[in-house]
DNA sequence: AGCACGCCGACT
DNA sequence: GTCGGCGTGCTC
């Protein structure tokens, strides 16, 4: 069988190791020639059979090669566009290439046609020129921040009309799965079955089959949580990264992709557009050379700072004069929110006598209210330092705030957000489920100011905008933020409501400390104690890359990889991290860390 | 010499 | 991820 025009595939194996990374070669028999670049295959592999994704094709001499077995699935799951960001992905967040390929199909084999195209689209006219007809046209443009806050539904409607309607795919991604169910939502009531929703909560045949309808038709608009990043979608000419500065805009477990990196890639590869909305954009996204359109008034409702260097001693979690503005708008019928940084009690509580913090004896935890460890369960006692008995908190979390608010306002008013009561207390995690409100608190914005990250300052922000945007529009609605330092360049951007000049400002100061975006940051953490496994990491140190590390704490070891491109570093450390991995430690790799 | 075990690298 | 080859060291 020496002929030389055999089709041979290279096959990389769904194995989740590097040493798979370059594929293998197999003969494609003669009732198989229909595969394509992405297609899913079985292939034998020393004594088993296993799955592998087709990434390329060529005519050549299949001698000594084996023979693919079967095709999988009707559809190929990437194509070679698709192929390149993925392999990019792959480099970047130093995994292997099989992972990334699994990234990018449905979570079951893709068969059948999806849904129906459904009903027609309506003509639009969008506000936006450029972004929009250059979608509708299926070409790229310059990234564009669009700056929005509260639901956005508005102006995804706006600019995804005109791609929708030349019968353009277009993709939205939102941070959770209520958001994005809520988006789709919206936009339904406007485009009808032409959206779809996808998210991580739905179940595979679900997924699989808005997957397959996405890639199978045009004219959809497809909403859903982060991992759409990577999906093929038909190629959407326009993309919709909804607040990309998110959290959970990036993936917390190796590798960590993150959203806005992968859409950037692809629009860039497969000349397409990509618009992101949202009050801040990041620092990234601008440097990269966005555009930004500004709306013409402000992007988020009004705010007052409450100075809390005024407030007499004696430790209130609210000022006299938030208590008499949420009074007022209770009296008035109105709805509230009080927006709180973080869970449970307070974040600390001291000794009244000798003014110690309280420790649990046993495992040092901090403890909450209560008289047990809430990590190892033993009786706390009296004070470790002097044996005083009493405590007092410091600091405001969720159940204080709720305590001192029920006591001040009324027992039956007050509650937590699933309460559903006219005064609402909540954190982060609640701000997707507030209705709109008169008035809306934030309890303590230096916690949020002074979180132990180099972005915490921006993100500051970019939660108390979110504060902020839980107010209803008109006359004497408001927002009210407690700090001590009412002076503080971020709370001034917030009470302005123009952000741009903010952010360039931020960008210089990146830039002047060697910090992202104007240098990247890479982040290898082992779990145990790896120090043992420092040199590995000191021959990554090159020209222009430093090391810092190793450093033990919280069960693992840290390194962190900082310089102006960290491009040859990601390709040493792939060896590296295969090594550690064959040695059984668990490796994490974090691409874009925020503390350093 | 024969066999169990564990590590390491190949897998088309 | 899984398999097998090979080196080490123990047992018959």
């Amino acid at each position: 069988m020496a002929d030389k025009t055999a089709l041979v595939a290279q096959v990389v194996p769904d194995l989740p190791t590097f040493a798979v990374d370059d594929g293998f070669s197999y003969v494609v028999p003669a009732d198989l020639e229909g595969v394509t670049v992405g297609s899913i295959v079985r292939v034998p592999l020393g004594s088993r059979r296993v799955r592998g994704y087709v990434v390329s094709l060529r005519r050549g001499s299949g001698e000594g090669l084996k023979p693919l077995v079967s095709v999988s699935g009707d559809l190929p799951v990437f194509d070679e566009a698709l192929l390149q960001t993925l392999r990019w992905a792959a480099l970047h967040y130093v995994a292997p290439l099989s992972v990334l390929l699994g990234r990018a199909a449905p979570p079951n084999l893709p068969r059948g046609k999806g849904r129906a195209p459904g009903d027609a689209v309506p003509d639009h006219v969008s506000p936006l020129p450029d972004l929009s007809l250059a979608a509708a046209e299926h070409k790229h443009s310059r990234p564009v921040c669009l700056l929005t806050a509260g639901s956005h539904a508005q102006a995804v409607a706006d600019i995804a009309g005109g791609p929708l309607a030349a019968e353009r795919n277009v993709a939205v991604v939102i941070s959770t799965v209520d958001e994005a169910e809520a988006m789709a939502e919206t936009l339904a009531a406007r485009f009808g079955s032409r959206v779809l929703y996808v998210s991580s909560s739905l179940a595979a045949k679900d997924a699989t089959r808005a997957w397959v309808s996405a890639e199978r038709h045009r004219g959809y608009l497809i909403v859903g949580t982060p991992e759409l990043a990577l999906w093929p979608l038909g190629t959407p000419s326009l993309w919709i990264v909804v607040e990309e500065g998110r959290r959970a805009m990036k993936a917390k477990q190796t590798p960590t992709l993150q959203v806005r990196d992968l859409v950037r890639r692809r629009t860039l590869v497969e000349r397409t557009s990509v618009a992101f909305l949202g009050a801040l954009p990041t620092l990234d996204t601008l440097a990269r050379g966005a555009t930004t359109v500004e709306p013409p008034g402000r992007v988020w409702p009004l705010v007052e700072m409450v100075d809390r260097r005024e407030d007499p001693p004696g430790g209130r979690v609210l000022a006299d004069r938030t208590t008499m503005a949420i009074r007022q708008v209770v009296k008035r019928g109105g709805q509230v929110f009080v927006f709180v940084s973080r869970r449970g009690y307070a974040p600390a509580f001291r000794c009244v006598r000798c003014r110690e913090l309280r420790r649990c004896p046993e495992c040092g935890a901090g403890p909450d209210r209560g008289d047990r460890c809430r990590r190892c369960g033993r009786e706390l006692g009296p004070c470790v330092e002097c044996g005083g008995r009493r405590f007092e908190p410091l600091g405001a979390a969720l159940g204080r705030v709720i305590e001192e608010l029920r006591r001040r306002i009324g027992v039956e008013t007050v509650g937590g957000v699933e309460s559903a009561r006219q005064v609402v207390v909540g954190t982060e995690r609640d701000l997707p489920y507030i209705p709109e409100t008169a008035l809306s608190v934030a309890v303590d914005a230096d916690s949020l100011l002074l979180a132990p990250h180099y972005r915490a300052e921006e993100d500051a922000v970019r939660t108390l905008v979110r504060v902020c945007a839980t107010v209803a529009k008109g006359r004497g609605r408001r927002c009210l933020i407690q700090t001590g330092q009412p002076d503080h360049r971020a709370l001034g951007v917030l009470r302005n409501g123009h952000p741009l000049a903010y952010l360039a400002e931020l960008t210089q100061e990146r830039e002047r400390d060697g910090l992202p975006p104007a240098t990247e940051l890479l982040a290898v953490e082992v779990s145990g104690d790896a120090s043992a496994q420092a040199p590995d990491m000191d021959g990554l140190a090159a020209e222009g890359i430093v090391v810092h590390g190793p450093e033990l704490g919280a069960g693992r070891t840290r390194w962190f990889l900082q310089g102006n491109s960290l491009q040859s570093a990601r390709i040493l450390l792939r060896a590296v991290v295969q090594r550690w991995r064959d040695q059984g430690l668990k490796v994490r790799i974090d691409a874009d860390p925020i503390d350093l």
